[in-house]
DNA sequence: ACCTATGTTATCGC
DNA sequence: GGCGATAACATAGG
């Protein structure tokens, strides 16, 4: 789930529950969570620091501490963030997975959970540092268009491979790179250089579209406006905009799901 | 057993 | 140095 409107969830979610609380004690399930430094360094940086303020910058949560340190949560392919009371089952299976737990001073706690074990958190001294030395580019949600289309000019492989560097534009992940190109009428192998500036336009504005409405639909498959490929990525399924076919190919390793007819290739 | 799955990173060949 | 493909990491489900 977690790419940028996943993520962009998840902020809202934390926003209105464990923000403004002050963390008493880090319980380290996993140590493999903690992506830099040591887990007892870790604690020492939470406990007794208020979260103060969150910002997302593509899949990247960060985590404002009252020291103005930040903590930098990254979600991998299957994380995300649980806030449970102590009345809340703990036992449930869904806790299996909780590798931190931020206990607070509201007698929530905070669970950073994650199935497979890619992502985790980590202290970072600013997240503006943090994100330069990653080179990672400029939030899909707050580039302008004048700086996407700036990026996107210096690139020169598939248009899909373009859409997920995290390094030109970041946020966008194997799911919505195709909803964006689904949107956009663009064959996921269309070479950059094949796209002339109105479809370039026309993939700014599209990508903004599908992110927000995503966000509005709290990212979820089930929710997501009709004309969404999202809830139809199979291969031969009928496309939910012109009646097509929906066709899977393999790029890059990933599967790539596409209309073929009004996504017409190269 | 094999394939698939929302991510990132390293490596190889062109 | 860029780009595509591939594997690796980890875990579960079909």
């Amino acid at each position: 789930m977690p790419e940028l409107p996943d993520v962009e969830v998840y902020k809202r979610y934390l926003d209105r529950t464990a923000l403004h609380h002050r963390v008493e004690a880090l319980e380290v399930r996993d140590k493999g969570a903690v992506r830099a430094g040591s887990p007892a360094a870790l604690s020492r940086a939470v406990r007794h620091h208020r979260l103060e303020a969150s910002e997302r910058r593509g899949k990247y949560l960060f985590v404002r501490l009252d020291d103005a340190r930040w903590l930098a949560m990254h979600f991998g392919m299957s994380g995300f963030l649980r806030y449970v009371g102590p009345a809340d089952g703990e036992d449930d299976g869904e806790a299996r997975y909780d590798r931190l737990l931020f206990a607070l001073d509201d007698g929530h706690r905070l669970a950073y959970s994650n199935r497979r074990r890619l992502g985790g958190v980590q202290l970072v001294d600013d997240p503006q540092r943090f994100s330069a030395a990653r080179k990672l580019g400029p939030d899909a949600l707050a580039v302008s268009e004048g700086e996407f289309l700036e990026r996107l000019g210096g690139k020169r492989g598939g248009i899909k491979s373009a859409l997920t560097d995290q390094k030109l534009l970041a946020g966008l992940g194997n799911i919505y790179a195709d909803e964006v190109l689904f949107r956009s009428g663009i064959h996921p192998r269309t070479p950059v250089e094949r796209l002339d500036d109105k479809a370039r336009r026309g993939l700014y504005r599209d990508m903004r579209k599908v992110l927000q409405e995503a966000i509005a639909a709290q990212a979820d498959p089930q929710r997501v406006p009709n004309g969404f490929l999202l809830p139809h990525r199979e291969d031969g399924a009928r496309c939910p905009r012109c009646g097509g076919t929906i066709r899977r190919i393999a790029l890059g390793g990933r599967s790539s799901y596409f209309c073929s007819r009004h996504q017409r290739e190269l």
